[in-house]
DNA sequence: ACTGTTTTTATTCATATTTTTATATATGCT
DNA sequence: AGCATATATAAAAATATGAATAAAAACAGT
């Protein structure tokens, strides 16, 4: 199922070709249900607000209103950004009585993160592996 | 201790600065608007269009025009988008003759990419992890 | 100077985001 | 039950975004 990668990627580096698989199957398997995803998450961390919010859950989880606390705008706002997090599965909320925890979920940021590794520099990695890994999981569909 | 805060987070050059001013002197008024680093690379990922530029552009610098061309949309708005890319500083574009180059400029993910890491683990990418992540996205179709 | 190519800008429209204020809901306490 | 606390939702206003179309601008070749 993977192309023949020499005759289609002919006189570019290990790194490139890298890139270009990568590319290949976030066409494949990510262009439906990552794409939203990533969107969700982008979107997110675009605003200052909702970023300092997810500092601040770095050390510790928060009630709602400790977290709108530091903040000018009002708690209905903050309470909003929250939902924007939660949502894009940046953070999880968890109700305990009257007050929600906010706490962080990492494995939104870890997606995100893991899509933008495919820019950075990959030297380090065993390419082999990578893609006859691809290669089975491809077959297999 | 707290690595992550929007605030201990002024990497933006004085050239950089004036640049973006200059280039929307005409839109936005100088005092209030001035978005963040961090806010304009996000929300320049935030698109999936602007993503699949990305990716295509890893691949080899790209004119204007070739960009467009997978695309349904109109060049107006593939430009419009490559101007995003470009005033977050994802992108570079150099004019040789009429032909405008595109090509990626990896500091800014390379921005996003460090503030994001406060958030994980994530120090490298271990194979593991990404096989396992692959497969996870591509059960959940 | 004329012509075709490449790219940007202007205008307009629909839709989405961010925020405030006011109101509603849910929970704990006495 | 009544009251204070914690959070969410609704309505509304300002602003931003994404896209189309049409026009303009920059440039190469003849």
């Amino acid at each position: 199922m993977l192309p023949c990668i020499d005759s289609l990627y002919p006189k570019i580096s290990p790194k490139l070709i890298f890139n270009h698989l990568v590319d290949d199957w976030m066409h494949i398997s990510i262009s439906r249900t990552m794409a939203s995803s990533l969107d969700l998450i982008f979107s997110a961390l675009a605003d200052p607000t909702r970023r300092q919010i997810l500092s601040m859950l770095l050390e510790d989880d928060m009630a709602v209103t400790d977290v709108a606390e530091p903040f000018e705008m009002s708690l209905a706002a903050i309470s909003k950004h929250l939902r924007v997090l939660t949502n894009a599965r940046l953070i999880q909320q968890e109700r305990r009585g009257r007050v929600k925890w906010c706490k962080l979920d990492p494995d939104a940021m870890q997606e995100a993160w893991t899509w933008m590794q495919g820019f950075g520099q990959f030297d380090h990695l065993d390419l082999d592996g990578l893609e006859a890994y691809i290669e089975r999981t491809l077959q297999s569909e």
